[in-house]
DNA sequence: GAACAACATAACCTGATGTTATGAAACTGG
DNA sequence: CCAGTTTCATAACATCAGGTTATGTTGTTC
């Protein structure tokens, strides 16, 4: 026999309040319509779910079997509700975050560790790509959120930009590297280190290229390319290789004190940094939640970043 | 956010089935139903449960997490059914046994015992009383059965009277006792030991009076009384006291070889030891199944007694 | 790209559940 | 033991969710 789980809940709540009138209002429910539902879940057992002729409603052993079963369900209900409400409120859910590789590692990683502490039942599923990838799974569902350099003119119509920082490279060495002792570096002074190169196909491997040809150092040799970040900072920090890094990312490993940045101005990519999400749809809360928080976090970063520029520790 | 435990069942056989069409045919629902019905869990959530534009239907993170605790609200919909289903085949269940004190101690008791065997689950509340007390019980609902020798006609017309055993009475003793030894015991024989006379409020020592006004002992003397059947024992085989018991009472001790009865007639009561129940109303069914086992257990232990005398060791 | 399977939608009907108003029954205190 | 109060059951009605069959619509598959 099949019985209806609401039945076995309204029993419940009546026993657990000793009473129907009581049980009912704890429902939010009317006396006559729990009074009715109890006993249609009688008929259709058969047998007596309270003692007969005792007015504040006693269950018998059937009723308080069942009504045990009823609290496992109102607890279920309520596990569900609850699970509900975090999910509304973004703090539970999935995100499915993708980025560029040295930004991910570099500085989205932290942001999302930190925002998990606030909301550690959100689950963050991190993946890499460039742009054209990222922008492809946010069109087919894959993905929920990006965080990418682009030029803005290049965002699709059917999804929503959101910049949080102007594009802007540095060269990168170690902490403690020959140039870092001089004044000013002049490009001629960067042509006896090697360079550590991006992946080839990365964008930043593109702003490498033309930092480099900017400043006229037509000739450089790369010892090291197409690792991702935590080699290519190894390689950084165990030698005296030279890279080029997106200034964020340099200075939010300025606390380890490992690298840092030459005093030499590059050519800037007229991109910016920035969010990239689904415009239209709803969008998860999750996934709003974060997007707030990483753009806030980097609202931050960039005025530490000008703060600390107007130090002129670095130029 | 109220949701409906019933939504929660169907997300959870959908996902676990793995697609929709199976899950509404697990739940025995056709597969619109529950199209509609997920829809509107899903319209009141005001989230996907489900990945849209795939065709075997796949749940996210959200609602695989709801269908979790759908899976906890068909576990107990099932225990609920499974405690109904044994209830109503009476396996389960609580039972209030009545009946006097000897024949519950002697008799019932080791039935009892031997039904729980077969059906553990039912839960056995036994009291005492006499027919008066068992009747009035079984009035006011009280009580579902009772085991007492009753004067047929005596049966108020509201319950239901089953005979199982003709009222028959011995006069007992302890094995080795001196009576023992003779072939045949008079009347004047047994003025000189001191009797252990029941309760005096209980039928039993009605009957002892009566049995021994009978057989002309007017004059006996009384050397314990108001004992339970465990007390009664311990004195009659501790010293050479006689007591009146039923026959079945007696025979049913026959394996321990303590007590026997002795080889003189006494008048039995015009009572029938039987099984009484209230009639009309729906009887539980635990009770219906304890009732026919006893029965059936006085039947069988009817003939016993039956082809015991037969074979002439007691008269 | 055609065939197929899976899901969504439409239209309809039944029945459960909600309501308020009211009656009956049991408990309470004197 | 009786009146008052509380508690539950019943009545009458409205509404809506959920059941059905029939029929699109859309992914998936070969």
């Amino acid at each position: 026999m099949k019985l209806d789980p609401r039945h076995l809940e309204l029993l419940a709540a009546v026993v657990d309040h000793g009473g129907l009138t009581e049980g009912a209002a704890a429902l939010g429910k009317s006396q006559p319509s729990v009074s009715r539902s109890l006993g249609q879940l009688e008929a259709r057992i058969g047998a007596p779910l309270f003692q007969p002729g005792r007015r504040p409603l006693q269950a018998t052993e059937l009723g308080l079997a069942l009504a045990e079963q009823g609290r496992a369900v109102l607890k279920a209900d309520r596990a569900a509700s609850q699970i509900v409400a975090l999910y509304r409120s973004g703090h539970a859910g999935l995100v499915r975050v993708g980025g560029t590789p040295v930004f991910m590692d570099g500085v989205i990683a932290g942001m999302i560790a930190e925002f998990q502490q606030a909301c550690p039942d959100v689950r963050v599923d991190q993946s890499y790509g460039y742009a054209d990838e990222l922008i492809e799974g946010l069109g087919n569902g894959t993905l929920d959120l990006a965080v990418v350099p682009l030029r803005p003119e290049k965002v699709p119509a059917s999804l929503q930009f959101q910049p949080i920082l102007p594009g802007l490279n540095v060269i990168a060495c170690r902490v403690g590297h020959p140039l870092t002792r001089r004044k000013l570096v002049t490009p001629g002074d960067i042509a006896e280190f090697p360079w550590i190169a991006p992946p080839a196909n990365s964008p930043l491997y593109a702003d490498l290229r033309r930092a480099l040809t900017d400043i006229g150092a037509e000739d450089f040799k790369i010892s090291f390319s197409g690792g991702s970040l935590a080699s290519v900072i190894s390689v950084l920090t165990g030698s005296d290789s030279l890279t080029v890094l997106p200034y964020s990312v340099v200075f939010m490993m300025r606390p380890q004190k490992m690298v840092t940045a030459l005093s030499l101005r590059i050519g800037h990519p007229d991109r910016n940094l920035g969010l990239l999400m689904a415009a239209g749809g709803p969008v998860p809360p999750a996934t709003a939640r974060l997007r707030s928080f990483v753009a806030a976090r980097f609202e931050a970063l960039a005025r530490r970043i000008v703060a600390h520029q107007t130090n002129q520790l670095w130029r």
